[in-house]
RNA sequence: GGAGGGGUUCCCGAGUGGCCAAAGGGGGCAGACUGUAAAUCUGUUGUCUACGACUUCGAUGGUUCGAAUCCAUCUCCCUCCA
């Protein structure tokens, strides 16, 4: 069987490593290891994905995972790579938080079944909640070097902005929590996007000062695209794994639309395709890459929302922008329009704010004026243009804002 | 507690009595080009019952014909000192 480590390179998942016998261990033996999601929202975005695809290929490895929970270290906030105190969050969101958390996760990791390396969900708030102050100083406190703390790239930006001493123990509690689960669960490696560094070289260095214990560290490359910005942003913010929050259609057409440049990575991160494919995929060109976006698109939707919601999404998109782009779209997203409410007069500016494609009359003003509203696939000359029923095909309206954006009005 | 510097539209950042709904950049949105890409170029980016009106420059009050700009109080942030 071939080496995770192998795997994991080989992919292009793996920045840097505290040991070089990292491979050697885990080719040997089967480890446990973590990864820690702090509960900062009610659901998972791509930036925990890849998290949770490295877990998953560690898993199918035979090693055992432990999704840690940061039902403690989120009532202070990680400060890495941030220029701003995060906001503070009651201890309510956060269970809140980590219950959605829970739940999207048991999609991609085994946390139920009787294999030996059945993954394990941990709450840091167990052992954190609770701590005593002076005695967590004396024991933890004193195995950390302010000067070196200082040093730390985390830190960095920070020190010239302001960090709260509050947010400077972020790392002595992440540390912490890497000393609880070697003794709790044998845990011997903890795993992490690549601003996890300093936090994890933390934990390793505490687990040997005070139990004298051997353990590693590996961090992954943040999804970055080929200009370096931060990868899973739209417009309205993260790209969600919550169906509710960011519609399969939408999550599709994310990746149907990113850079050729970041295609290849992606496929390789974000999907299970063999490299030989994943690189004949990347290395197609010109207009043949579109082959390669729709693979992507479909892989990812498929791995996240299931094989049913990526077909779903796959013909959505294959219908509109095909070249006869029919109307038998039932998979769009969209609003449902009670007939009443067209009879009682509805112009083309009350619709769109209705499916929430404009903010304001005047937004939809502009738009219309700049020409970037179609409806059903007619141009939209006048903001005044009133919606009437033959406006509807069998009680269907197709919309779109731009080039890509359709939302379909269905009278009911 | 003392001294100083700040809070401007989504963000950064100009503006120090009328010409300011507020320069410039970023970001967003749209148009052209194209491959549902990138880059580039163009337009646009407070709200409305829209050639006008209304609301906005940390908060509240005041001076003034007129304030983001002046004054007072309050509040928050930063730096230095204790």
């Amino acid at each position: 069987m071939t080496n995770v480590f192998d795997i994991l390179t080989e992919r292009g998942y793996i920045e840097q490593s505290t040991d070089n016998s990292i491979r050697d261990l885990l080719g040997n033996e089967s480890v446990t290891f973590y990864i820690g999601f702090d509960p900062t929202a009610d659901s998972l975005h791509v930036g925990h994905f890849i998290q949770i695809m490295v877990m998953s290929h560690m898993q199918r490895a035979g090693h055992r995972p432990i999704a840690l929970f940061g039902g403690g270290t989120g009532m202070i906030g990680d400060p890495s790579g941030r220029t701003d105190m995060r906001k503070m969050m009651t201890q309510e969101t956060i269970l809140n938080n980590i219950a959605a958390f829970r739940k999207q996760m048991s999609r991609f990791i085994d946390f139920d079944s009787d294999i030996p390396n059945r993954a394990l969900m941990v709450n840091n708030g167990d052992w954190l909640l609770n701590l005593n102050y002076v005695e967590f100083i004396r024991e933890v406190g004193t195995h950390f070097s302010v000067n070196r703390m200082l040093t730390a790239e985390c830190f960095k930006n920070r020190l010239e902005r302001g960090l709260s001493f509050f947010e400077f123990n972020y790392m002595l509690m992440q540390s912490y929590d890497f000393l609880q689960l070697y003794r709790k669960y044998n845990c011997k490696m903890q795993l992490g996007g690549n601003d996890q560094w300093s936090n994890i070289i933390g934990g390793v260095e505490l687990c040997r000062r005070m139990d004298s214990a051997q353990v590693y560290g590996l961090t992954f490359k943040l999804l970055t695209n080929s200009q370096g910005k931060k990868m899973g942003k739209t417009e309205s913010g993260a790209l969600w794994l919550d169906a509710a929050k960011t519609s399969p259609y939408d999550f599709y057409q994310y990746w149907r639309n990113i850079d050729d440049a970041d295609v290849e990575n992606c496929l390789a991160l974000l999907t299970f395709l063999p490299m030989e494919e994943v690189r004949r995929l990347g290395a197609l060109k010109d207009a043949a890459i579109n082959e390669a976006k729709a693979r992507l698109a479909y892989e990812v939707t498929k791995l996240v929302h299931g094989e049913e919601e990526a077909e779903k999404a796959q013909a959505a998109a294959q219908a509109l922008f095909a070249p006869n782009a029919g109307l038998n779209t039932a998979d769009l997203p969209g609003t449902n329009l009670p007939a009443a409410d067209l009879a009682a007069g509805l112009d083309i500016l009350a619709l769109l704010t209705r499916c929430g494609l404009i903010k304001s009359n005047g937004e939809g003003r502009r738009l219309i004026a700049d020409g970037g509203v179609y409806l059903n696939s007619e141009r939209v000359a006048e903001h005044t243009r009133p919606i009437t029923e033959a406006d509807f095909a069998d009680g269907r309206l197709l919309l779109r804002k731009g080039k890509k954006v359709y939302h379909q009005v269905t009278l009911s």
